[in-house]
RNA sequence: GGAGAGGUGGCUGAAUGGUAAAGCACUUCCCUGCUAAGGAAGCAUGGGGUUCAUCUCCUCAUUGCAGGUUCGAGUCCUGUCCUCUCCGCCA
């Protein structure tokens, strides 16, 4: 959530910032119900001091003995009715304009790192490097991941349709322990790398899915449960930052880095027909999230030291991939600065997204009232909060499907992941 | 799912409807003088006003949350959420 007070003193900043992502992001409306309700706001709470001031002075007369009946006492009585009439109309005025503009803030997007480079959409998003081209598989009849996975007997999607729907798949035999190892071997590297493992729910309320920006804007991108407040998670960035929701924490305590393993449920609404094969887009999917929670004049840096902890597992694996910054026009809702990055997938000859790093600032960390303190200071601040996949694992499953693909059809096992594998070929 | 109890500062914990005790912890200071004890003050968060701005200052709100009654609600009423105990069910 962008800060009231912020927009109202640098109007212009804000305007600039914002058509940055493009067009229909006009705060010209907030800033008028936000004058309102200042002004509402002063004028109730000076009715308010007065109505308490005729309470103490009845309650210092009522314990020395006045009589409830007399002139003095009614008089006031009815000065303060004559209070409540008035704030009766000016507390619902002043709620409402409340309403209205948290409802609105609610709605408006981060504002754009300022080195965050400026574009339309995902065609002006940057290069920024590009790793491992000693890996690229020289075998030109790779079979897409989907193929070879149904032919090797350890990916199945007709079963995973019967048993719910289009774009969910079963794990079979070999298919299911990479599965496995690919999720031990990502926590036991981010583990090392300094993040705290945590399991948290995965089934999270709106409050959660609000400070983290899913809500109110993408209700229809997740899994809701009918008879509960609950969602089913569409990353672990939700629980994971939630942990913290409304907290203050100690200063010393920070920066926090958490690693998690979670399941991810989302609906894909709106991409039908896309990525329609295979263990690419699913409503269901493994995925190894990582997550910041640091001060706010160390996020850049700390931003810079996530992207590294993501591509050291690709490394690791020695799947060819790039980093690529999104521009403004492609940046999500809540991100100030975000790095994807992709992966070879060969049978497509494309890159494809394999993990995404966003810097959200105090974005969420405002929406979920994640706030720190420095000891012996007054006061606190948002923490800024940032949070990356480290990876998601269908999609490093897939990468490896195609990028390990040997001539006789058979899948040779990452040198790194065989310690969890157990072998070295499928 | 059924029955009961309860949600008050960092923690413990009071408050016949009269405007949130006290203790512990913490911070600063004083006294004392040696692994200690005593005294004083301070000690929450958020909003608004004031200010070029910060602090101060003024003010409002906050006893889980949302309403209601009242001049006045931690206290009474209604709804709701959460926690705990017992029972039931259950991996």
């Amino acid at each position: 959530m962008l800060d009231i007070k912020y927009i109202r003193d640098n109007p212009d900043t804000v305007r600039e910032r914002l058509a940055r992502r493009g067009e229909g992001y006009d705060i010209g409306a907030i800033v008028k119900l936000d004058r309102q309700a200042r002004d509402l706001e002063t004028q109730r709470s000076q009715l308010q001091a007065k109505s308490n001031d005729i309470g103490k002075t009845i309650g210092q007369k009522m314990k020395g003995g006045a009589d409830p009946q007399s002139e003095e006492i009614r008089s006031l009585k009815e000065e303060g009715n004559q209070i409540k009439v008035q704030l009766s109309e000016l507390e619902p005025q002043e709620k409402d304009l409340k309403a209205q503009i948290e409802a609105q803030l609610l709605r408006f997007p981060n504002l754009p790192s300022e080195t965050t480079p400026v574009g339309k959409n995902e065609d002006e998003n940057v290069e920024v490097r590009r790793w491992g081209d000693e890996f690229l598989p020289n075998n030109t009849n790779i079979l897409p991941h989907w193929e070879i996975g149904e032919k090797l007997g350890i990916l199945n999607f007709d079963r995973a349709v019967k048993v719910a729907q289009s774009r969910f798949v079963n794990l079979v035999g070999a298919g299911a322990k990479l599965e496995r190892a690919l999720i031990n071997f990502m926590l036991d590297r981010q583990t090392e790398a300094g993040y705290t493992e945590v399991m948290p729910p995965i089934l999270v309320n709106s409050n959660s899915l609000q400070a983290t920006s899913q809500l109110p804007k993408f209700a229809e991108e997740s899994f809701k449960c009918d008879s509960d407040d609950l969602w089913l998670a569409p990353t672990a960035e939700v629980p994971v930052t939630n942990l913290y929701r409304d907290e203050i924490i100690a200063a010393d305590n920070l920066p926090i880095y958490h690693c998690a393993f979670t399941p991810c449920f989302r609906r894909e609404a709106g991409s039908y027909g896309k990525d329609t094969r295979g263990i690419i887009r699913l409503h269901q999917f493994n995925k190894v999230e990582l997550v910041k929670l640091v001060r706010p004049e160390t996020s850049e840096d700390e931003h810079e030291t996530l992207v590294r902890d993501a591509e050291a597992i690709l490394q690791a694996l020695k799947l060819p991939y790039r980093v690529i910054e999104l521009c403004t026009g492609d940046l999500g809702f809540g991100a100030r600065k975000c790095y994807d990055l992709e992966v070879w997938l060969p049978s497509s000859g494309k890159y494809r997204e394999i993990s995404s790093c966003s810097n959200f600032g105090d974005f969420q960390a405002r929406r979920g009232n994640i706030r720190f303190k420095e000891a012996k200071q007054k006061g606190t601040q948002f923490v800024h909060t940032l949070n990356g996949s480290g990876l998601a694992i269908g999609r490093t499953m897939a990468a490896i499907l195609e990028n390990y693909q040997q001539d006789n059809g058979t899948i040779e096992v990452p040198e790194a992941l065989q310690p969890y594998f157990g072998k070295e070929t499928i």
